[in-house]
DNA sequence: ATGGTGGAAGGTCCA
């Protein structure tokens, strides 16, 4: 099964590139973020006819929206309200008898990393808090997890470690956050598995930056990571940088990961 | 220290 993960930065906007990208590679199950559209808005039409009949999408105006969109059915297995907001952020699915996939939307957190006096910082962390939280409690499953996670927690997920230390996505408290779920949640972060720690890996780069394939000052904000008892299945994964070329791009690239499921 | 760009809106908020 070839799963990808893309935050795609407005699905109606781009609804052509995703097609493009899902019939290119060959994807059976394509998860997105930022789709920016309620689920009456959301052109599924589209997805049908290329035969992804089958999906769980949850969205709201502007902001935010998940959803999964798959050639093959699954069960909803539904949404938290993390934080007990009811922002879009999250959905999950059974997508066999016995592997669920989470698609999450980690908030970006504003642009001040001090949770005292930006709420949005505050409320970054109180979500990253809640998903160890639960994860915990769910060991023994077997799990995917991908999304836009917004945070780069290594210092070869950031093009440099020193400068943006103090950036959100890429401070101390949020890095050892995201680690920490990692560790504690029993999962295999499948890309830094593949990719040595020493080679410079990104999935993001910023529109503010005419010339970023050039300047290169990416980060890895995007992430798919499996349970340790299902990564003996994963056969492959490249985070496809070539989608950040095309016309009107994402700022975001998708990841696709190859899994014998 | 600042601003750089893009999307959904049709204000400005958010990234």
């Amino acid at each position: 099964m070839r799963i990808a993960t893309w935050n795609i930065n407005s699905v109606r906007l781009r609804i052509h590139q995703v097609l493009r990208f899902i019939k290119e590679q060959n994807i059976d199950v394509m998860c997105l973020q930022e789709t920016k559209t309620q689920n009456e808005f959301f052109p599924t039409d589209a997805f049908e006819q290329i035969g992804f009949k089958n999906y769980y999408i949850r969205g709201e105006k502007s902001y935010n929206g998940v959803a999964i969109l798959s050639k093959f059915s699954f069960k909803e297995t539904g949404h938290i309200d993390w934080c007990n907001k009811l922002d879009t952020r999250h959905i999950s699915v059974k997508i066999n008898e016995q592997v669920e996939l989470h698609n999450f939307y980690v908030p970006a957190g504003g642009d001040d990393p001090d949770p005292s006096v930006n709420p949005k910082f505050e409320h970054k962390i109180s979500f990253l808090n809640e998903m160890r939280n639960y994860f915990l409690k769910e060991k023994k499953t077997k799990r995917i997890l991908v999304g836009d996670l917004n945070i780069a927690p290594l210092e070869n997920d950031v093009w440099s470690h020193n400068q943006l230390i103090n950036v959100v996505s890429h401070t101390k408290i949020e890095t050892e956050t995201l680690l920490d779920i990692i560790q504690s949640g029993d999962w295999i972060d499948v890309m830094r598995e593949l990719v040595p720690h020493d080679e410079k890996l990104y999935s993001w780069w910023s529109y503010r930056n005419r010339n970023w394939e050039i300047s290169n000052r990416g980060r890895r904000l995007d992430h798919f990571w499996t349970s340790k008892n299902l990564f003996s299945l994963v056969k492959s994964g490249v985070i496809y940088k070539n989608t950040r070329s095309w016309e009107k791009p994402s700022d975001h690239v998708p990841i696709i990961v190859d899994i014998n499921i």
